[in-house]
DNA sequence: AGCTTTTAGTTTAGGCGTAAACTATTTCTT
DNA sequence: AAGAAATAGTTTACGCCTAAACTAAAAGCT
């Protein structure tokens, strides 16, 4: 019993496809995301966000700045503000001065905060093979390139309208 | 540049097929959730949370009670209670008393929640309709479907290990 | 009846997320 | 060089969301 629940002997005439799938999209989406906070959680006791910053600061080994931090991670600036605080008061991350600019610095990874990371990611990585693991190969591929349709044009269409 | 930017570059065997469709996954519905958070904002002054639930009563002229709420949105009960509490303030849903039972009441849409929401449900639809559009109808049953596998076996998972 | 267990819903403390206002620095313009 | 505009990051106020502790009523048990 979820979202979709609501549509259950409507006529699809009343609810475009459109619809249905979103409500679908959402569901999965949220079903998966659950799964992996709760493993986060009971394995690391830690959060999605947490990991998903350290995730993107996992490859530039010189760290990256607040505001591509926050590009990538889709989220404002302030709130990346507050979850690096915290990973550097748990000494995960630090906060590296740019010189040329004292506005800005990097935020990067501590070497605890790659050791960490690399027991996390494992476990992560795992969780999600295993959510789509009823997929085949195709059906991946297929499943990864329709949803690249549709992202490319939702964020054409975000861009032209902010 | 989003969450699937850190992949870049990365040789496939090195991040599995399954991570790169979750990180795409996750894109694209935060992608359309921003779009449909962002017009219920701009148009009506509400939010997804608020929509959700009105969305939720909409079909069920007798209300729902909050455990029946709660378990459709996924949500956790006292957050039902918070934004129920929002919505009888504004007087768009009212708490009716079951009998028989002295615990439990039923939440429903008011005169007036049912005409505002159905504002609104035409306006979302056509957000959704258009985060879509770009896929043909076949393509869109084939997301459906297999979007579907995926739920199923999530959910199944996420049953015998709660 | 009297006791325990379950169920319905709320409250509390805390993390995530946003928009908007704010500070400090840099860059642009003239 | 001086002032305006843009940029980097933080702070504030508020809503969503969770887990865990709580209250009250119902159901089950003996």
């Amino acid at each position: 019993m979820d979202q979709e629940a609501r549509l259950d002997g409507v006529p699809a005439a009343e609810h475009p496809q459109a619809l249905r799938l979103w409500l679908r999209l959402l569901t999965c989406t949220q079903l998966v995301e659950k799964r992996v906070r709760g493993g986060l959680r009971a394995s690391f006791d830690t959060t999605l966000p947490r990991f998903d910053l350290m995730a993107q600061l996992e490859r530039s080994c010189d760290g990256l700045k607040m505001n591509e931090l926050s590009r990538r991670m889709m989220v404002t600036g302030g709130n990346v503000t507050g979850i690096t605080d915290q990973l550097v008061a748990e000494d995960l991350v630090e906060r590296v001065a740019v010189d040329g600019d004292r506005r800005a610095y990097r935020v990067r990874l501590t070497a605890k905060g790659r050791r960490v990371f690399g027991d996390m990611a494992l476990a992560h990585e795992a969780w999600v093979v295993d959510a789509f693991s009823n997929l085949s190969r195709s059906e991946t591929d297929t499943l990864h390139r329709l949803l690249g349709k549709v992202k490319q044009h939702t964020q054409a269409v975000t861009k032209e309208a902010p």
